[in-house]
RNA sequence: GGAGAAAUGGCAGAGUGGUCGAAUGCGGCGGUCUUGAAAACCGUUGUCCUUCACGGGACCGGGGGUUCGAAUCCCUCUUUCUCCGCCA
């Protein structure tokens, strides 16, 4: 969420540039600002009963000791109404904090100056197009039906066992999946993040931090009996690993990569775009997270940017980079870019990469700080994520744009991943 | 799952109702000394709210309570450790 001092600081800033992501932020901004007014004038209140009512308590321990007992306990019938007031007060104070609370959460990011106004997908900005879509022969086939002619992804078995959108791979298919993570895995090493394995089960407090409860309830998977989430991407766990932490400035930026299924309701989202392997309810992810400071943070996305298109030009896929635009970018970052890539038999393009720069947003949720040793103040840290990359599309493109009619190619970059260079 | 013990500052560890935001040690930072370093010595060393400032307030695992006053007493939750049971 956005710090009420910026609110305060910024807000017809706040509100002129709301309205780049569709958002009417003025009639909020005006209540925070209007119950923050209330909410110092009540702490001052409260500050100066609870001085007042300490140095009372402290005069009346002297008393005591000094055997004055009769004058001590003249002075506790004093404490009655300080004690009334002070509970009031507190009691005020909690109210305006969740009111406070409350209104804050609505309020989305403010995106970056340089994202251009649009309502959806068609006002994105391509800002690179690269790679070759491949000339398919004409039996060439989209990737469920190669999934079945090969017997490598059997939906029906996943079916079978859980439900739509959650495939089960064999055999080659297997072991691609599991030679992408180690390819990505060991590429998101190289470029200086550490590997980390979180839980894939985080507490509500973790799917706070991060922004996902409490408005995105419905997209995740909750185990009820004991109020756990599924998570629906690494960033949740892995960027909770920095709540409530105040991290020394000499450490920034940390790079944190790590690999995990995610797992995404997808409520509402049935018909034409959820064949095969387009859209499941669980996939593979290896995603990356960057802790970095305030004036560094845009030179660490872009820097994400090109790590992410490398990875995909690796494997040979002919693909776009988007600049998303306000009405697509989603209601906690600031800046987003999504990578797609060419599936050729589908003839579409499909997202397999969001990388996104979230400024302090999730840090103040977070309570992500960090602090110079010469400073005596701590700072929001801007946190930021990108995937690289979600499998299943990735699959989908390479089955379909490597298919020969001898079978399917396998990227050389995964050769030393896998025994064979044929899907057939 | 059952029984018991514990949770204090970066770490270790005092503190069982009153000037305790908290002794002491280690670590960190600054300094003296040194050609440099070590040692020694001196100083400093949490977070948050509020105030232009002085100052004031909150925080000793979380929440609640008792009391004029709580790190200290009570309730509750969580976590950790030990023992028993179960188990990959």
């Amino acid at each position: 969420m956005l710090t009420i001092n910026y609110l305060k600081e910024n807000p017809a800033e706040v509100i002129e540039r709301l309205k780049v992501k569709n958002f009417d932020a003025s009639k909020l901004v005006q209540q925070v600002l209007d119950i923050d007014q209330e909410r110092r004038q009540n702490q001052q209140e409260l500050d100066s009963i609870l001085a007042e009512s300490n140095a009372l308590s402290k005069e009346i321990g002297i008393m005591f000791k000094n055997g004055k007992a009769a004058e001590a306990n003249e002075a506790k019938a004093k404490t009655g109404e300080l004690k009334e007031k002070s509970r009031l007060l507190t009691q005020r104070s909690n109210e305006i904090d969740s009111e406070i609370w409350k209104l804050l959460v609505e309020i989305p990011n403010v995106p970056h100056s340089s994202v251009p106004a649009g309502k959806g997908e068609k006002e994105n900005v391509e800002i690179k197009s690269a790679g070759t879509i491949p000339q398919l022969h004409k039996d060439a086939l989209p990737h469920w039906d190669l999934a079945k002619k090969y017997d490598i992804i059997d939906f029906e078995l996943g079916n079978k066992l859980t439900g739509a959108g959650f495939p089960v791979y064999k055999g080659k298919g297997a072991k691609l999946q599991r030679a992408l993570i180690n390819f990505f895995l060991d590429k998101a090493e190289e470029a200086g993040y550490t590997e980390v394995q979180p839980p894939i089960l985080v507490n509500e407090y973790s799917g706070f931090g991060t922004g996902q409860l409490p408005d995105k309830e419905g997209q995740m998977y909750h185990c009820t009996l004991d109020n756990f989430y599924l998570v629906p991407t690494a960033e949740v766990p892995v960027t909770n690993i920095f709540r409530d932490v105040i991290l020394n400035a000499k450490e920034l930026p940390v790079q944190y990569t790590a690999y995990t299924p995610c797992f995404r309701r997808e409520a509402g989202s049935y018909g034409k775009d959820v064949r095969g392997l387009n859209r499941l309810h669980q996939f593979d992810k290896v995603e990356i997270v960057n802790v970095a400071h305030p004036d560094r943070s845009y030179e660490v996305l872009d820097s994400m940017v090109a790590y992410v298109e490398s990875l995909i030009k690796a494997l040979g896929l002919p693909y776009r980079i988007l600049k998303l635009c306000g009405g697509d970018t989603s209601f906690t970052a600031a800046l987003t870019y999504d990578f797609e890539v060419y599936s050729a038999a589908q003839e579409k393009w499909l997202e397999v990469s969001s990388v996104s720069n979230f400024e302090s947003y999730q840090a103040n949720r977070l309570k992500l700080r960090f602090k110079d040793d010469n400073e005596k103040k701590t700072q929001l840290a801007h946190t930021l994520n990108g995937s690289a990359l979600a499998l299943p599309r990735i699959v989908a493109a390479l089955l379909e744009n490597n298919q020969t009619e001898d079978g399917i190619r396998v990227p050389e970059v995964l050769a030393k991943y896998l025994k064979f260079e044929l899907i057939d």
